[in-house]
DNA sequence: AGCACGCCGACT
DNA sequence: GTCGGCGTGCTC
């Protein structure tokens, strides 16, 4: 028989050397080798293993002496060939390595631990094994005995890098015996709690005067208690390094805990299909007709906040059931909500699996497992859920599509709603783009014709739409007023409060950024990696900042000047927060941010409180927009509706108008009609008032007049390369080369694709972590002929010796 | 990216 | 003489 060749896709590949590598499969593998199996191989000088994915059989070699595979990861094939059509497909398009793809498809839950040992033969002559110099002596001298097992990691940690080709060597020999042993990883499943060992008087005598770092450490422990290492490094800054040390020492002790559990559904009482009313009825029966033609089929849901799709899809997926078909449904990142699982949970029980990325490796494995084998039809997830090895699907339903979460920032960088396409296109599936404020390419999309729209006008149970204010906030400070509340919101404040209802304010901007400074020098905490100020945070009493988590502790005292004058401000919740109890000292205040909720479960038990009516005013930032809904809410405001109007990227006007459209949704939802109040400084901004009117028609209008003139998408694709590299004018010049050399190209052999390109610009946060990003921009269809060209010039980047120490990726019309 | 090879300066 | 700096090239 001819020996068996494989093609596969290797871990250990760069994007510049990615390709498929072909192995030979050893007799004693034959039959466990199969396409879509992970197997492990030897790869580059030191032959050190890799893991890597079959993709493909060949015939024959060609020039090439191959290495054999070591090793099947898998019994049965982890994907299958719709999977990896899908993975090709991919790297054809996110200018990635075959592994990312393969990567992003599989559970974490799915990837092993490796631990590669070596054993001295029981039969080796040890004293005359150790006559050997060299490297074969140095490796040897590390056995007492023969029989002895080591791990490579500790053959590494004691003789350096270099050793890898040694051991081969030995091994070939038959002298030293390779074993690994795949472990399945369950890391993030535990969380690394620390607690001191000793009594805290103790622990600080047995550390320097010159180290307050640790000290820090054992008066936060001091109480007996254990915290786990993040909060840790949070509250005293303390290096990763430093508490591994006095774990090391016996002062600290490591124990592991649970850090989440799977929701369990097996309580939640079933519940019938619910009655649809006649819109939603109708959006339904055109779906499903869809869905029954079995053929590559797509349609928007384009339903206003409240008006009930959720329903829509329970009744979808019912259908999919039926026809013994399967469905997925993503939803973003924050609005999978306990709320909305029960309401699956209720309706199709143990059918439904949850994918997201916040469960522990074991229970994503557990869910993709239930999934594959077909226990589970119904799968819920965040983005990366898309990729759920369903069988025989029949539709895929994306909640608020428009929404950014679905894409991914990190390679391969792809979007949901891309790969779902494709996907249902390959399976016949039915695609459901569901939102209330459709993005305008998904828009853009229906009015082409490529897909209908169906449409849920009317709110459940004819709540009204509420009545809403536009707050122009121009002039106030001149008037002598200060403060974040307006006269008008303050107005419906009292009047809500006086009816016994409650409000939700929403500020539009991410977490809580407290900023410190000096009152005299003017001097502010900034990064000394990253391009931006350290925010305040009072429970640890340190400036930290959120890109690299660098902290520094605030003493009270200027580090510039001395001073004592050391301010800080507020802009976020806890300002607002101060503020009301100031005008409305009875009103209860909740406040939902990033720094309430930290604890476990927290969140839940927050909402649950405002919706037993514990609390009058609720606020927060982004997290309250989506999935609440709260019968007694009459108020909503917005206060500072202009925060994410001017950003830098094209999609800054669609999110706006999302946001506050959503936000504005959250009053009224029931019997009593509400009223909302947009705080602004541009009263006349189109989006401002297209979205006041939830008039996303006109929205979508104004929009596309835009994305015209700039020449955005959908109108025109966007492709951007970054570099990011330490050096910054390393960076610079690099990028500066790949555009002449993109330039160059499409003067000659790419004259057909030829475009402008645009900087090298600043990314908008120039540092990150101390290395620099900027950006090339160029407008051109993104068609396999411009893949090509810029896939090819990324590689001869990659390739130039002159380039390292710069790295660079390229995306398709993300946010810039 | 990692890792080995190779070619030059400082130091036993 | 050799140890080790990092420039250069390769990974089935």
């Amino acid at each position: 028989m001819a020996e068996k060749i494989c093609a596969a896709a290797v871990d250990a590949a760069t994007y510049a050397i990615d390709k498929l590598y072909s192995y030979r499969v050893p007799d004693e593998l034959r039959e466990q080798v199969q396409i879509g199996t992970r197997v492990l191989v030897p790869f580059g000088f030191g032959n050190k293993r890799a893991e890597a994915v079959v993709l493909a059989f060949r015939e024959d070699a060609g020039e090439f002496k191959l290495k054999p595979i070591v090793e099947v990861l898998d019994e049965t094939p982890i994907l299958t060939a719709e999977q990896l059509k899908l993975a090709a497909w991919m790297r054809e398009r996110l200018y990635c390595t075959y592994f990312d793809c393969v990567h992003a498809m599989l559970p974490a839950g799915l990837w092993f631990k490796r631990n590669e040992t070596y054993t001295l033969a029981p039969d080796a002559d040890l004293a005359a094994l150790r006559e050997r110099g060299g490297e074969d002596g140095q490796v040897l001298a590390l056995f007492e005995q023969p029989g002895q097992t080591l791990s490579v990691s500790e053959i590494r940690d004691r003789l350096g890098k270099g050793a890898g080709q040694t051991l081969d060597a030995l091994a070939g020999e038959g002298i030293l015996v390779y074993h690994s042993n795949t472990a399945q990883k369950t890391g993030d499943k535990t969380e690394k709690m620390l607690r001191l060992d000793m009594e805290a008087s103790e622990a600080m005598s047995h550390i320097s005067r010159r180290s307050p770092a640790r000290m820090d450490v054992v008066s936060l422990l001091s109480d007996g208690g254990a915290m786990s290492q993040k909060e840790i490094v949070y509250m005293t800054g303390v290096s990763d390094a430093a508490l591994r040390d006095m774990t090391k020492k016996g002062i600290l002790r490591a124990e592991y805990e649970e850090v989440l559990r799977a929701p369990d559904f097996s309580e939640v009482p079933r519940a019938a299909a619910p009655v649809l009313s006649a819109a939603q009825q109708q959006a339904y029966d055109g779906m499903a007709a869809l869905m029954d033609e079995n053929a590559p089929r797509a349609a928007l849901l384009f339903g206003v906040t409240g008006s009930g799709k959720t329903q829509v899809y329970l009744q979808l997926i019912a259908h999919a059931l039926e026809q013994g078909k399967s469905a997925i449904v993503l939803v973003p990142e924050i609005g999978l909500t306990p709320q909305l699982l029960r309401q699956f949970a209720a309706r199709f029980g143990e059918e439904v699996a949850v994918l997201h990325s916040a469960l522990s490796a074991g229970e994503r494995y557990d869910s993709f497992k239930k999934i594959k084998t077909g226990r589970a039809r119904v799968v819920i997830g965040t983005r990366s859920a898309v990729f759920a090895p369903a069988k025989n699907l029949g539709v895929i339903i994306i909640d608020e599509e428009q929404d950014a979460a679905y894409r991914s920032e990190q390679s391969p960088r792809y979007h949901a709603r891309d790969v779902a396409k494709y996907r249902a296109a390959q399976t016949d599936a039915l695609l459901v783009l569901g939102s209330a404020t459709p993005s305008v390419e998904t828009y853009y999309g229906a009015k082409q014709g490529k897909y209908p729209v169906f449409t849920l006008t009317e709110r459940f149970l004819g709540a009204g739409l509420p009545e809403v204010i536009i707050s122009d906030m121009r002039g106030l400070a001149r008037e002598g007023r200060s403060g974040i509340i307006g006269p008008d919101l303050e107005r419906e404040l009292i009047s809500t409060l006086e009816k016994g209802k409650q409000a939700i304010l929403f500020l539009n901007r991410r977490g809580n950024s407290r900023v410190i400074g000096c009152g005299v020098c003017g001097w502010v905490p900034e990064c000394p990696s990253c391009s931006t100020t350290m925010t305040y945070h009072s429970v640890s009493g340190r400036a930290m900042c959120h890109y690299c988590g660098a902290s520094i502790k605030i003493t009270g005292k200027c580090p510039q000047c001395g001073s004592t004058s050391l301010f800080t401000e507020t802009p976020g919740t806890q300002k607002l927060e101060e503020e009301l109890h100031e005008r409305f000292p009875s009103a209860r205040v909740l406040r939902m941010d990033a720094d309430t909720m930290n604890a476990k479960g927290a969140h839940e038990r927050l909402l649950n409180k405002f919706g037993k009516g514990e609390a009058d005013i609720l606020i927060g930032t982004q997290m309250v927009t989506k999935g609440l809904d709260f019968e007694n809410v009459t108020l909503v405001g917005v206060l500072d509706a202009d925060q994410s109007l001017y950003a830098q990227d094209y999609r800054a006007h669609e999110r706006t108008f999302s946001l506050i459209t959503q936000v504005v949704g959250r009053a009224g939802r029931r019997f009593d009609t509400g009223r909302a109040v947009i705080q602004t400084y541009s009263p006349l901004h189109p989006v401002i008032l297209t979205a006041a009117r939830q008039d996303y028609e006109a929205f979508y209008e104004s929009e596309m007049q835009t994305r015209e003139a700039l020449r955005c998408p959908p109108v025109c694709d966007i492709t951007m390369i970054t570099a990011v590299g330490e050096l910054e004018q390393q960076v610079l010049s690099s990028l500066l080369a790949l555009k002449t050399r993109l330039q160059s190209l499409m003067e000659g052999q790419f004259a057909d694709v030829k475009a402008p390109v645009l900087g090298p610009a600043a990314a908008q946060m120039v540092k990150v972590m101390g290395r620099y990003r900027y950006h090339l921009t160029i407008r051109a269809k993104d068609c396999a002929r411009w893949r090509r060209l810029i896939s090819g010039v990324l590689r001869e980047f990659m390739q130039d010796g002159k380039n390292r120490g710069v790295t660079v990726f390229a995306d398709s019309n993300n946010e810039m």
